[in-house]
DNA sequence: GGAGTAATGTCACCGCGTGTCGATAATCAA
DNA sequence: TTGATTATCGACACGCGGTGACATTACTCC
């Protein structure tokens, strides 16, 4: 919030910003935690943040869309982090450290990211509004694979390595949303090293230890 | 359509339905695949079964959920066939053979599907519709594992080969879908090899064989 | 024919999302 | 200071999705 207003180019034409996107996402998820995300509705969010119902739609396209910001960051990173790889690292070795190097954060921003999570994967419409942020995922991902392949990127491997590792890290945060015991990282390494396995009935053995993150 | 009147106890009080769940179906598939889903309204589905907006309702909890019919009754399928796998099987073995298994059709219904499945892929309110349908399927496959392996359903393990094996099943649908030059079933099969060999680079080669189905 | 039953139709309502347009608050130029 | 420019905001209207309440219809059983 305060970032965006430093952030600005200081002499910058027009009327300034009354709020940001930030500021709504804040008190979004505040208003979701406290009486759900269908009981509340757009004009709580926007009065919350000090604007009108129509600046909220300014902001965000849908209304699920206002706790997606974080995520979609981290994809951008992911892409970045994946671009870096040495190349002679097996395509699976290079997606795991990538994914585990953007997914660590400070102790002060968990239990946000918990509650975000939580509602991301409990609330029916906020699950479906997950798709085209999971599609730029994937696409990440299969990019990737498409180079290093030397694959059309729409072709079927790239698309399963893509979803598949999407699908892992999913139920890496799922299980870590539901349980407070371990790091989040702990989750997302068993998870993505059960899938370079092969899913191998072996390997499908006990959870991770939970190790206090 | 007909069958459902057929199939009906022929002795049955109240008044019959003047409509059916199928026949919603076709119409908004029709209407869809003309002008489009979000150019299409749920009036015009309703008027074209011949019934009124409301009555739609009844049948379908929302406009999106028209298309997923066949889908849901296939994870019922799947989950049946993995009730009756040999127990001997490697889990992913089991579960390829039932995918695969519960995904011949007949080849006249060959075109419907596949317009359908475009839809279901491409337009992005029905793809945001999906996540409830594919978490049906994520979980007939993570119960079967927790039966396997002993785990509880909610565990990391389950929970990552159910949405590992959907995501492999997603990529193939998505790549017949796009392209018309092979079965289903080489494309499922394909992907789940894959996904059982580890995702491993070697195995990454060409696309599967575009022998005409 | 009348009672009971199940599906439908009508109406009203709320909330999301969008287009339009005028108002507001800042910078820049004179 | 004044006026032009520019970007954000607020107010209003509208279509459509989804839901609840209640009357209507059509069929079966007695």
């Amino acid at each position: 919030m305060t970032d965006d207003v430093l952030a600005r180019p200081a002499n910058r034409r027009g009327r300034p910003p009354g709020t940001s996107a930030r500021e709504l996402e804040v008190a979004a998820l505040r208003l979701f935690s406290e009486q759900g995300f269908h009981e509340t509705t757009v004009d709580q969010i926007a009065t919350a943040a000090g604007v009108s119902r129509r600046t909220f739609f300014r902001y965000y396209d849908a209304k699920a869309d206002v706790l997606w910001n974080e995520f979609d960051t981290e994809v951008a990173t992911i892409r970045a982090l994946l671009a870096e790889m040495p190349a002679d690292l097996p395509v699976l070795e290079a997606v795991r450290r990538a994914v585990l190097a953007a997914n660590h954060y400070r102790a002060d921003d968990v239990p946000e990211l918990r509650r975000r999570m939580t509602l991301l994967s409990t609330v029916p419409d906020l699950a479906a509004s997950a798709a085209v942020h999971y599609d730029a995922w994937e696409r990440a991902v299969s990019a990737f694979v498409a180079r290093r392949s030397g694959q059309p990127e729409e072709s079927l491997y790239p698309l399963v390595v893509g979803r598949a590792v999407l699908a892992a890290c999913r139920a890496a945060y799922d299980r870590w949303s539901a349980r407070a015991d371990a790091d989040l990282t702990v989750y997302l390494d068993a998870a993505l090293r059960a899938l370079a396995a092969g899913l191998a009935d072996d390997v499908l053995g006990v959870e991770p230890d939970p190790v206090p993150g």
